[in-house]
Parts: structure tokens; sequence; C-alpha cells
DNA sequence: GGTCGTCAAGAACACTGTTCTCGTCGAGTT
DNA sequence: AACTCGACGAGAACAGTGTTCTTGACGACC
């Protein structure tokens, strides 16, 4: 019988095993983030394994292989950074618009900087035989979206002079608009596109150190990049 | 003896035993470049030796381990990449500075769109214990300075409106004016440093496939925003 | 109390990067 | 022309990896 099933007589106990186990499970995540912190991507089952004190094959019982334990680093990181940018956009006033925008672009970079290791494991290479499953879509939209909800709640249709959007981006965008619930106009869409595509890569160019020879003044650089991406986006 | 000083009387025999050494370097980088297009980054000597037929041990013959393999593949890519960033920008006439801008981000997608594999090695993780080479940062910085060459030939001091630049940043930009022989203004150099950023995130996004259930305009997507971007450095 | 599922252990397999030794063969020197 | 020395490739070996299978043991349920 599935123990999960088992009406609230044995709950407690059945709860017990449940738990030890969702334990276990996290256990093994946070010893594998700090190999992933310390050796980078080629993380070893092996090794976490040593460290948790028990043999390799015993990891097997939480986990169907190498490649699942990674699929679970890779879904939490995408939650974790979704998680801080959607608190630190919460913690700002609706009308404070700019407030927000700032505050979705900095908790990214902060949340990257903090956690080098997991950010590259969801924005850097795409790790080779694995296919992003299901799970990982919803939480890796979480950022766009938060800058797109910034983007409709700018009030009039105003945005600075730039190239008109040609017809076929236009139908993508039509479509991703249609598609949800929100009502913003296709040329701010494209915009927030531009925006986030550029964040993503001040952040990465950050994180992966292709910045570290030629800005000192990184924090500076990135709100002064930011506070362009804002003007482009037609934030007031 | 070393035989590169041999003088030129048996300098037909050692330079052809240096030619077939260099053919076979050119080989095994070549076939390292297929296995890594099919299998991703974790490139294995072993197979690669395999499909030579030779043993592994051999390999050691001409590389000093793996890293130094995947270290030459490094510095091919970017070569590769900024001589297909300088010939389509020197196709174009001096004074079609728009052509130009266009030429060198269009050749930087279509490089990464045929060479997946190699542009994730130089412009996605970095790999764990790898610390780029001094040799690598010249090419690395080939596209860049395409760029801000294009900025520097914009006459006049026009630049769109934006947010100011901050002073330390301003000092990382003069800094780094003053260290090569162009004389572009700081606010110029900014905005080209804010292109280069968004093309990398563009190139980035796309040829890790986040574009691919949002944008299936590509190209007309990635043409517009190079726009974008090119008004937004001030080009005309 | 008996039965069954879960857990950890251990051995095993195939694979990896790397090092070492050992013949072989060709070019340079005397 | 004989000798020497270097480069070359083969092969074995070592340590490490992901993964699978089997074997006991222990706790929860009928």
């Amino acid at each position: 019988m599935f123990s999960k099933l088992c009406d609230t007589g044995a709950m407690s106990a059945s709860s017990l095993r449940a738990r030890v186990r969702s334990e276990m499970h996290q256990e093994i995540k946070e010893v594998a983030r700090r190999h992933l912190a310390a050796e980078g991507a080629n993380l070893s089952l092996r090794a976490v394994a040593r460290d948790m004190g028990i043999v390799p094959s015993a990891l097997y019982r939480y986990f169907p292989g190498r490649d699942a334990l990674l699929t679970a680093l890779i879904v939490d990181a995408y939650e974790g950074l979704g998680a801080a940018a959607t608190d630190a956009e919460a913690a700002v006033p609706r009308e404070d618009l700019r407030g927000r925008w700032f505050a979705v672009c900095r908790a990214v970079r902060s949340w990257a900087l903090a956690h080098p290791a997991e950010y590259g494991l969801i924005y850097g290479n795409p790790v080779p035989g694995y296919v992003a499953p299901q799970e990982t879509v919803v939480p890796a939209a979480k950022v766009v979206l938060l800058l797109a909800a910034v983007g409709r709640d700018i009030p009039g249709d105003a945005l600075p002079a730039g190239p008109p959007v040609p017809e076929p981006v236009r139908a993508d965008l039509r479509r991703l608009i249609d598609e949800r619930p929100g009502d913003l106009p296709e040329e701010r869409l494209d915009r927030v596109f531009a925006a986030w595509t550029h964040l993503f890569g001040l952040v990465s160019f950050e994180v992966f150190g292709r910045l570290d020879t030629i800005i000192v003044a990184r924090a500076e650089y990135f709100e002064h990049h930011v506070a362009l991406l804002a003007d482009l986006a037609g934030l007031p």
C-alpha cells in the first residue's frame, strides 16, 4: 500500500518516516550545493556520499541518479532566485514603479553573487544530455514576469523613441500577451524583454568574471545600467 | 640540442617533423571539437583517442592533459569568433557606421549559432578549476574593441538622453580609454559596453535555448534589438 | 508473530584522467 | 656507417567516477 494513503490512525508514525526522508533529501541537496560551490559544475556523487558518511549507492534511495540530483538543485535555484526577486519586489510600495524595477534587478544580482555556482547551473552552459523538465519553466519565468508586471503598471503608452517592432516579433509578443492575463502593449513588452536580456547579460558577465579586469566599480556600474534600461522601458 | 635551433641544412626534415606534429595537434582538436558538439562540455580524452585509433596515453605527447586541450579549444574559439567579427566588419565601407555595427553583431550571432558548443565553452559557465590563461584575454576582447572602434568613428558627441554616468564608473572608463589609443568620450564607451553586454545576453539566451518557447522569429528579434542598441549607442 | 517494504552496505562493472614503463624507429652526431 | 638520443605509440596500472545488483537488518503493518 502507499503509505501516503494510510489513514489518521498510524499517520504520525508514517509521516515521521516521510519527514526523515524529506530531511535526508534536503541534507543531500545541501551537501551537494556545498560541493557545487567549491568544485564547480562537475558534481561527484561519491564525494557527496563521503561527506555524509554513507556509501554512494545509498544515495540512490533518494535520487534516481546524478542527473536527478542536479535537476533538483536546478529547480531549487530557480525557486530561490524567483523568491528573492519576488520578496524584494513585494516590499516596495505598488506605486513606486521605478523602485519595484530596481528591487527586482538588485535582487537578481545579489542572489547571483551570493550563489554563483547555482546561478551558473541555471544561466550558464546547459548541461549535455539534460533537457529542462516541465517543472523548471514556471520558476524560470518568474523574473521576467515580475519585470512585465511592473511594465504593465506604467500608466499610458508613452515610450522613448526607437525602431519599430517588426511584424513577426509583434506576432510572438501578441501570442505571449494573449497567453497571460496581462494586457500591456506589445512595444512595452518588447522593451521589457530587452531589459530582461540585458539584466541577465549584466549579471552573467559579472558572476562569470568577465568584468574582473575592466570594471572595478561593479555595483555602480550595475545600478547605472539598470537605470538606463528602466528609461528604455519607459519607467518614469 | 633543440631541433628548433638547427641550421638550414637539415631544416626541411626537422620542419617536416614539426609539421606532422602540428597536424596531429590540429587533428586532435578537430576530433575534440566534434565530440564537444555531440556530447557537451564533458570532453572525454579516451573517446577522442578512440576516434583517432590511438591509445589514450598517446595524446599526452601533444597535450599535457585534458585542461590543456580544453584551453587550446577555448583559445581557438575566441580567435574564431574574433576573426568572424573582424572579417564581417572589414567588409563594410568605413563610413557606413551602422552597417559596421550590424556586421559585428550579426557575425557574433552567426558564429555562435554555427558553433554552439564552442560558444558555450567561452561564454557559458567557467569550468571549475580553470583560470583563463593570458593568451585568451586579447582574442576575448576583440568583439568589444570592434564595437568601440565603430563608436569612436561616430562624429560629434551626441547621444540619446539617459541617466548620468556615476563618477566611479567614469573613472573605470577613463582608465580603459587611457590604456588604449582610442579617444572616444566616456559616455559613448558606456553605451558601447551596454550594447556589448546586451549583445552577448541576446546571443546567449538564443544559443542556450532560453528563447525556444517564447520567440519563434529569432532572426527578426535579434535584428530589432540590435537596432535598439545601435540607437542607444548614438549611431545615426 | 509473521510479512513486507525501506534502508544501508558492499561488491561489481564499465568508464574516466593520468602516469609509468617498455620497445621501436628515425634523425643528428661522430 | 655505427651510435646515440629524442620522440613516439602501446600497454599496463592506479585512483577515481556513475550505476547496478545482491545481501542483511530493522521497523511498520496485517
